[in-house]
DNA sequence: TCTGGGGTCCTAGGACCC
DNA sequence: TCTGGGGTCCTAGGACCC
């Protein structure tokens, strides 16, 4: 592999959701500071420090602060309208400098290198870091290798050792074979927790000793997943570029602040989830064949009597009109719901996703002036909620989930508790124009 | 008292057909 | 009472990711 000259360039953004609250808020510079999910339930961010105490990611939060009731440690609910606008100008800046560009997940991308050498590479990274942390102040790390699966083993290094000034590269093979040995099995991109006491049974407890099996024996011991994941260790890139391509299942779901065992109620979470899934859709210029939904009672709760459900209909036509996916959805929670039980989480799903130029009409139930109509009314509640803030206007049968609870949420127990959450600098809730006010009244 | 949310891909097994 | 075999398609569930 030495004297390769395509690189991947993995880009990967520092505890993510906590170094986004630091930007406003440099007071946390230094401190323990974690992020929790919906409903303040559980970690899901750390800093360093955070880390440092021994605080797990996925840790419930009444648990951490019963395990760690001395540590002096700051906890702020999630701001997702924050962590999107602040992670979307990072994005960008990425873009600018790599145009083979490719966004993985809210806090990382992949890019393409092409026709350069590992010390070229390695300046590329460290620009791009100063460039990242100058016009944001986002704190990032980048791995780079001949493929995404060594790209990210680079990145933990460029993460973990200083040394590396948070550039790590793997461009030849005494890198790679010296590096794999540093790396435990269970941070190897695509070792999950299921596969890991059986490598370990079978005496594989690093990176390396995994890629010295023979892909024969990984194949036909494992399956072919994990055989991919041995062919990038070894170096053949072999996981595919995905472009932005349009989601294939798009899903909306919340874990409730209370237990809901009344339909009206349940029916306003389902509304809200399925008029989201349709928002979505319609961004991404989509439309939907299939719409699901799920509830599911406490698990947690051995005392309550359990109940959980997957319902899907067709739709005649393929849609992502609010009004449509909210109706089928409604349809369905009728069927699933049980007297008697009580829920503690929905969530709806559009499947069978479609391009919505290239929607083929059922011939019974296609009426274009209808679906004129419902497009141009989903198009202009796009429009202002995107200009007046999301939520500004949503039909009869949802409810208000505005964070800031200047919607009608502040008056509904069901509304996601954010006890903790931080100020939205980039993206401000609180002086929206005064459309909103009138908007409130329809 | 309090336990997240949103995706992708693969596989085994059932349904169905000839 | 006996009750094939092979192919395809679909679905639920598992495993992984962040």
């Amino acid at each position: 592999m030495d004297g390769i000259t395509t690189f991947y360039a993995v880009i990967d953004c520092d505890n993510c959701f906590v170094s986004c609250e630091r930007v406003f808020r440099p007071e946390l510079e230094r401190r323990a500071v974690v992020v929790l999910s919906n409903n303040d339930g559980c970690v899901v961010a750390r800093s360093r420090e955070a880390k440092a105490l021994g605080i797990r990611m996925g840790m419930p939060y009444y648990q951490m602060r019963q395990d760690f009731p001395e540590a002096d440690v700051v906890a702020l609910s999630s701001n997702y309208e924050l962590y999107a606008d602040m992670t979307g100008r990072v994005m960008s800046l990425v873009r600018k400098a790599a145009p083979d560009f490719m966004r993985y997940s809210i806090d990382e991308a992949f890019c393409i290198l092409r026709g350069v050498d590992g010390d070229e590479a390695k300046k590329w990274g460290e620009e791009i870091h100063s460039t990242i942390l100058k016009g944001t102040g986002m704190p990032v790390s980048i791995g780079i290798a001949p493929t995404k699966t060594l790209a990210k083993a680079a990145c933990r290094f460029a993460k973990k050792y200083p040394g590396y000034r948070s550039c790590c590269v793997i461009d030849t093979d005494e890198k790679r074979l010296k590096a794999l040995d540093l790396v435990p099995i269970d941070d190897v991109w695509g070792i999950g927790r299921r596969l890991l006491p059986r490598l370990r049974s079978l005496g594989i407890d690093t990176a390396g000793k995994f890629a010295a099996h023979t892909p024969q024996w990984v194949r036909s011991s494992f399956n072919i997943v994990t055989e991919r994941t041995w062919k990038e260790l070894n170096g053949t890139d072999c996981i595919p570029n995905e472009r932005v391509a349009p989601k294939k299942s798009i899903c909306t779901s919340r874990t409730f602040p209370h237990l809901i065992d009344d339909y009206t109620s349940l029916r306003t979470q389902v509304a809200n989830y399925a008029a989201k899934c349709a928002e979505k859709l319609r961004k991404q210029n989509s439309v939907a064949a299939t719409v699901s939904i799920f509830i599911e009672t406490n698990h947690f709760r051995e005392d309550l009597p359990q109940h959980s459900v997957m319902l899907r209909t067709t739709l005649p036509t393929p849609s992502a009109a609010t009004i449509t996916i909210v109706e089928a959805a409604a349809r369905l929670l009728r069927d699933a719901m049980r007297q008697g039980y009580s829920y503690r989480r929905a969530g709806v799903i559009v499947t069978d996703i479609s391009d919505y130029d290239g929607m083929q009409p059922d011939l019974f139930d296609y009426n274009p002036e209808k679906y004129t109509k419902l497009r141009r009314l989903d198009d202009a509640m796009d429009r202002i909620n995107r200009l007046c803030g999301s939520e500004t206007i949503v039909i009869g049968t949802r409810q208000y989930t505005r964070p800031d609870g200047k919607g009608k949420a502040a008056r509904f127990s069901t509304a996601i508790r954010r006890d903790l959450i931080s100020p939205c600098p980039t993206t401000r809730w609180t002086d929206i124009l005064p459309l909103n006010k009138n908007a409130e009244d329809i």
